[in-house]
DNA sequence: CAATACTATGAAAACGTTTTCATAATAGAT
DNA sequence: ATCTATTATGAAAACGTTTTCATAGTATTG
């Protein structure tokens, strides 16, 4: 009479059962251990592939203290540069046998606080980031990396690591550039379209600007900067602030692409034209500048060379902490570059 | 001598320790079990919460054989369409104390049958997946089905459900309005860029267009009927086709945003008039046919609703199985909406 | 008041792995 | 040949829950 098997999955034991061997050489042989015989080894794997064993995530984590899963939490994955991130680390972390877990925190401080908390106690492997713009105190990362976990803050980052890995693009450069095109297209009365100062994302783009302006002897005008949430609306009310006032910008950076949408609708309204009475710099290249009229010239930011960088080093720092190295990896700055479009 | 403690992390067993209680009572009052005292359960609650206790996933996981983690499957997280449909069924699913795991197929059958593996072995709880329009076989989800694992397909489903629930937008409708639309637009030459049969998204949206023409004794160019993958270049070559012949299309609907954003360019490089030479529809109501110009009329697809009603249908499903009941959901078909634009 | 049903709890097994410890087998050194 | 070091394996404990089974206490019924 047949054994009656309760669950359709095999695991460990009936390998053993199958091979005559005890389940903690299956395990080792599984797990690449240095002390079994490459015999057995084979012998193992072929067994399993022919039981169609798949390992418990769970029992293994459990025991191991390791998910294979890694937590993501991003503002919003419908953003192009997060969407075009993210897409590359799944493929890159799929390859290295990871799984992971996207989150989204609506740039909701709350949202990411929760989401951290989730993420600890479902017991990720490894934490990467892109934080709020009003994340100014990081200290819900603090029980990950206390835990030993490593924790990678992209785009959006601290100021300072606290035992996390930081890699952002060079917006000082991003800010620089923009500004410096605009300058050497012919542009005099430049406004800059920022978001808050609570984000150094938005600090160091300002940086750029500024830089770029007193490099070449144009002055700033204070009533022309702009610090507030780069939604449509905010910008379409201080494009109408500029042009409601005597003399009027011949050039504006803009710090996100929806921004540089909303200014150019708002010049199509009321009949100014782009490029020769006003040029439009936009930043992160989403697709939607290439294909408006007129195309906005914008800030590329490499997402995919981001998501390759993130991976590598997250797989570094598990391969380090597996090996007992802790060693802090130092900030990488990631390149931007500027897309000349239609619109400057 | 105090107790040394291992690890950080406070487990049922220091709950049961400090209330004098055994860990079965306090996985009990954690679980809201019905034969536990009211008092004891707040007191179990208020320790827990004092103790800042996290139930470990994968020991409750292990024993229960249930993760709390639902697995999903898109082709692209980019597409605004799937985008906003996970956001919203990330955030539902969030409330009820749910994971997400969201993996890409890049619209390749090879990926989404590995992926299909992986969230198997990775036990999630159910899979939601919006497949692959070369999906015509559907059998590396039975696996998941088998297992009693609550399986919704949306968007991209099979014709029949196979023990899986399906829901899914009315393309069959999505395709009348578009054509009709052209027709009382008064188009008489009416073309349709459409996707690959081997999804029945396709050939609900072409048999409404049909009946749209049928209906209104329009005749139909069989020439002017394609079926390819909507790609921006598979666009192009087609609308190109299309004006190279003597008679030209006066109206053309295509069945991706992609594409009637790839037409409206050719017609912007040939000086053709839109809308009075030419009119376009598009399908899905994607951000970027909103701020183009013209701005493309399309139908809405209400991802929102879409994501609400998936989460909904998994939420009972996943409460019938807990209780042995096991009801077959009959299909449920989302509605669509033409957003008429400038380009019609 | 006895018999029964229900409520509330504890002891211990179970989930499927990994890992520690012990030990057998083999190889290498004397 | 004997001793030591290395390689290869097994037995059993451990991970932190949930769940089954047993049982004590309490309420309900006849």
């Amino acid at each position: 009479m047949a054994k009656e098997k309760k669950s359709q999955q095999n695991t460990i034991l009936d390998i053993a059962e199958a091979l005559k061997l005890s389940p903690a050489t299956i395990s080792r042989a599984l797990n690449n251990h240095p002390y079994v015989r490459e015999k057995t080894k084979t012998a193992v794997l072929d067994m399993a592939a022919q039981l169609n064993y798949r390992r418990n995530q769970m029992a293994s984590g459990l025991r191991s203290n390791k998910t294979h899963t890694i937590g993501l939490i991003v503002p919003r994955i419908s953003m192009f540069f997060h969407a075009e991130v993210i897409t590359t680390i799944q493929n890159n972390l799929h390859k290295h046998g990871f799984n992971l877990i996207i989150c989204q925190s609506n740039d909701s401080l709350t949202m990411e606080t929760a989401l951290t908390e989730i993420l600890f106690s479902s017991r990720v492997d490894a934490l990467i980031a892109a934080c709020t713009l009003f994340t100014t105190d990081f200290g819900h990362f603090d029980k990950l990396i206390e835990d030993g976990k490593p924790v990678i803050f992209y785009d959006r980052a601290p100021m300072t690591d606290h035992g996390a890995t930081i890699i952002k693009g060079d917006d000082f450069n991003g800010g620089y550039l923009s500004a410096l095109h605009l300058i050497e297209s012919g542009c005099k009365r430049i406004a800059h379209i920022s978001g808050p100062l609570t984000s150094n994302l938005y600090q160091n783009r300002s940086a750029g600007f500024f830089k770029a302006m007193e490099t070449n002897g144009i002055e700033v005008n204070r009533d022309w900067i702009f610090h507030q949430e780069l939604t449509h609306d905010n910008a379409l009310s201080a494009i109408a602030k500029l042009f409601q006032s005597g003399t009027v910008p011949d050039g504006i950076c803009t710090d996100n692409d929806s921004s540089a949408i909303a200014v150019l609708q708002f010049t199509k309204e009321q009949g100014i034209k782009v490029p020769e009475d006003l040029k439009i710099v936009g930043y992160s290249n989403d697709p939607r500048t290439a294909i408006i009229t007129p195309s906005i010239t914008t800030i590329e930011q490499f997402p995919k060379l981001v998501g390759d960088t993130i991976v590598r080093v997250l797989i570094d720092l598990l391969r380090n902490k597996e090996e007992g190295i802790s060693v802090v990896t130092p900030p990488i700055i990631t390149p931007v570059q500027l897309i000349k479009r239609m619109s400057t």
